[in-house]
Order: structure tokens, then C-alpha cells, then sequence
DNA sequence: TTGTCAACTGACCGAATGTTCGGTAAACAC
DNA sequence: GTGTTTACCGAACATTCGGTCAGTTGACAA
């Protein structure tokens, strides 16, 4: 009847759980800073449990990074299946999207965020990460030969200004009942592009 | 006769040296993610050489952070000694000021930026960041009081959107004999006062 | 009741961590 | 020259690291 009940907790963990745990640990002290007994006594189990549920530290940043690549490389994906349209257009998209991606994965994309580079791992993701700096910077540069973006700013720099807002939202936000990941995206954009100066 | 020793260099470093060489690695790798083998790497000296220069690693991470966080307490402490006129416009002069902190001390601020919360050190640093956070607060919700702010964002989200555009700027922003902390500052300033779009 | 099996424990491993310390040699003062 | 200071080395230190492995336990099927 009642499916797991609350009975001796025997089976509490499976691969996702531990994923979804990990990823909270890794953000609240970042992935180096946080050791295999720190993970443990965050799911409540010893540190040999953990390898039972999944390979090791380093796989788990993996699975993580790549929940995160996943969605920003589907934004890419949808962008190039139903493309036309002016490009500031396409670029407003793009950003919405983003913001809803952020929104969605958020401890996924903070932890992809805050990649230094330090394995392989961490490499590959970083090389991943470029290519969605890449579709951004390349709308940006179609928006501003368009004319839609104000000639007195470089492009270069839109582009990294413009990203950065979108990524710092991984340092502030929480899910709550009143915000919306749209409610977001429209205030990003209003700021961005019309400004906050009435 | 003549100043400090510009003799053959056998002593290389001073607690001064070993700080900035130390903030760089921290950058690069992440506190957590540099050893002290790491270090002496970079300065080119055995581990032990290091502690004959400071006291430890959380000292160089204390003494870094330091150094960032009395930047930005300047520009609080400049826009009291100098206040009056409309809060947008103390604003824009803040935002300005931060940037220029962060240009000038980048990788002191850049460090600071991904201070987690992991020691007593890395908490001191997070409760003097949020102090300063809560300045650029007030100036846009008097701003937005003064009618100077489009009326249909939210103020907080303001101060989160806009402080997470400057701090942002650690994450790209490299010293360039073309550009200047100044264009820098203007180009912000202008995607988030008067937008992008054209 | 018994057998099976996934979930988990506890003891352990070698390597890496931050730090200490006794010694050494180059630079400088006299 | 001699003596002192100062930058540095090399070997160790206690601890923690990520990870392994032989078992134990409880849930469930037959």
C-alpha cells in the first residue's frame, strides 16, 4: 500500500539522489573544498556508501557538468531549428531561454559556472561552456551589424557584459513560490536592453 | 645610495611577492584547489621557503581579501564624506568607483567574488561583502523612491541584476593597454541605464 | 523458512595535505 | 677577515584525502 513507508530506512539512496545531493554540498563549499566525508554526512551514511550509489568524486562532478551542458546546448539546438528573424529577435530569445535553463538547473549550471579548469573533467566541460559563449557572441555581433544594438558599446564587450548578468543570477536566486524564471528573464531584459533610467 | 638592493637577486621574495604570486595561483586553481606544493611551484621555492615569508595559506587568503574589501569600504566611505545631488546619480558614481576597485585590485576582488564560506577567514570576508552589498542597496531603492528607476522592476532585483553585471567583470576582464577602467565603467553603465537596443 | 541481493558498515590503504624544524649558505656589517 | 642576519632547503610530522574490500543487515520472493 503505502509505497516507502516510515519504516527502518533501508534502501534511502540511489545514484540521482546522491547527484542531486552532491551537487548541494559542491555549492555550498565548492568541489574541492568539499571531501567524500563531507558528501556522507550529508546523506546521513559513510563515506563507502557513497561507491556503492556511484564510481567516485570526480564522476559525480561529471554527471553534474553535463546535466548543466545539456540544457545550455539544447538552447543552441532550438535556436538553429527555428532560426530567422531579426537577430536582436533571436538574441532576446536566446537570453529568455537561458535564463530559464539557469532557472530549471540552477545548482547544475552553478556548479558548471564554477569550473576552473583543474581535471580533465573540468576541461572538457570549460571547452563545452566557450561553445554557448560562442552562439551568444555570434548574435550578438548579427544584432549590432543589424543596427538593433547601440553602435557606442563593442560588441565583444556586450557580449561578456551581457552573459555575465545572466550567469551572476546563480549567486542570488532561489526558487520561491512569487518568482518566476519569466518574471526574471523580463526584468533582465528590461534592464539590459532599455534600461533602468526612466 | 642606492634604494633597496637592485643586486643579484638570491633573495627573491618578501611577504609581498609571495601574497601576489599566491593570489594568482588561488585564481587559477581555486583556494581549495591550491597546495602549498602549488605554491612554491609558481614562486619557484621549496614549501618550507613560503612560511619563512608568511604565517600559512589562510593568511594569504585573510590578508588578500583584506585588501579587496577595504577598496570597496572606500567608496562607501568616499560617498558619505561627499553625498547630495540624486540618488541615480550617486548611484552611477558608486557602480563606477566598484568597477574601478575591481579593475585596479582584479585579482584581490576576483578572490573575494568566490569566497564561499568555508573558514572563519572566508565568513569575516562574506559579512563585509554583504555590508557593502547593502550600500549599492540603498542607493537604488532611493533611486527608486526618487521616481529616477522604471517603476515596473524591483529594486532588490535591481541591486542583485546590476551588482551581479559589475562582478561579473571578474570573470573575463583582463588589463589591456586598450582599454580602461573608465570605458569599461561607460559601457556598463550604459547597457544597464539606458539599454542596448537602439 | 530460507535464500537472494542490494544497501550499507567499519577497518583499512597509499598518497597528498598544511606545517614544523634543524641545518646551510649567501649577503651584509664591522 | 669574523659575526650576524636572512632566505632557503630537505626531511620529517600528524592529519586528511579519495578510494577499496570483506563482511553484515534488512527487505522481499518463493
Amino acid at each position: 500500500m503505502s509505497p516507502p513507508t516510515t519504516r527502518r530506512r533501508r534502501r534511502a539512496h540511489d545514484p540521482e539522489s546522491v547527484l542531486a545531493t552532491a551537487v548541494g554540498v559542491f555549492n555550498e563549499r565548492g568541489y574541492d573544498g568539499t571531501s567524500m566525508e563531507d558528501l556522507a554526512r550529508a546523506l546521513g551514511v559513510t563515506k563507502s556508501a557513497i561507491y556503492h550509489h556511484v564510481p567516485g568524486k570526480e564522476q559525480l562532478l561529471a554527471r553534474a557538468l553535463e546535466r548543466a551542458l545539456d540544457g545550455l546546448s539544447a538552447v543552441v539546438g532550438d535556436e538553429r531549428a527555428a532560426s530567422g528573424g531579426p537577430a536582436i529577435e533571436r538574441l532576446e530569445w536566446a537570453v529568455r531561454q537561458s535564463v530559464h535553463i539557469l532557472v530549471d538547473r540552477l545548482p547544475y549550471v552553478t556548479l558548471l559556472l564554477r569550473v576552473r579548469g583543474n581535471s580533465r573533467t573540468e576541461q572538457a566541460a570549460l571547452e563545452r561552456r566557450r561553445e554557448f559563449e560562442g552562439f551568444i557572441s555570434r548574435l550578438v555581433k548579427e544584432a549590432a551589424a543589424e543596427g538593433s544594438i547601440r553602435p557606442d558599446v563593442d560588441p565583444a564587450l556586450v557580449t561578456r557584459l551581457l552573459s555575465g548578468t545572466v550567469s551572476s543570477i546563480t549567486e542570488w536566486y532561489r526558487p520561491a513560490p512569487g518568482a518566476s524564471a519569466d518574471d526574471l528573464a523580463d526584468a533582465l531584459l528590461k534592464m539590459t536592453f532599455s534600461g533602468l533610467r526612466v
